[in-house]
DNA sequence: AAGGTGACCGGCC
DNA sequence: TGGCCGGCCACCT
């Protein structure tokens, strides 16, 4: 399952700082636009089986957490999120843009 | 092997 | 941050 392309998606998910939230086109770009978004997404949710990866410190272009629905409960990436100081309301982040982390052009360590 | 799917994005109305 | 449509690419059946 270490499929390099997950991994890829995995290590800039990590290096995502506290209090600090990328999207899913983001991600992408730090691969070099390598693909399209949606495999980011798609990587997430094989995410599942990696602790390591913080998938609720990424949402959408619009601060949306759209993948709030894949998470256990109902509002359990909206709390991990407000537990790091990032405000959300309804499924919104609120300051997206302050708390919006761009993910450099950092390969694997 | 081919088709469907998906936690998206950008462009357009 | 309205709402809809096409495109993109890897994964699954």
């Amino acid at each position: 399952m270490e499929d390099n392309f997950f991994e890829r998606v995995y290590a800039i998910a990590k290096q995502i700082p506290e209090g600090r939230v990328t999207s899913y086109g983001a991600i992408a770009k730090a691969l070099g636009t390598a693909r399209s978004a949606r495999m980011v997404g798609w990587a997430m949710n094989a995410s599942h089986n990696r602790a390591d990866v913080p998938a609720h410190r990424v949402v959408n272009r619009s601060g949306l957490l759209s993948g709030k629905h894949h998470f256990q409960g109902t509002n359990l990436m909206q709390q991990l999120l407000e537990n790091e100081g990032i405000k959300v309301a309804n499924n919104q982040i609120l300051d997206f843009e302050s708390v919006f982390w761009e993910p450099e052009v950092a390969e694997l360590n």
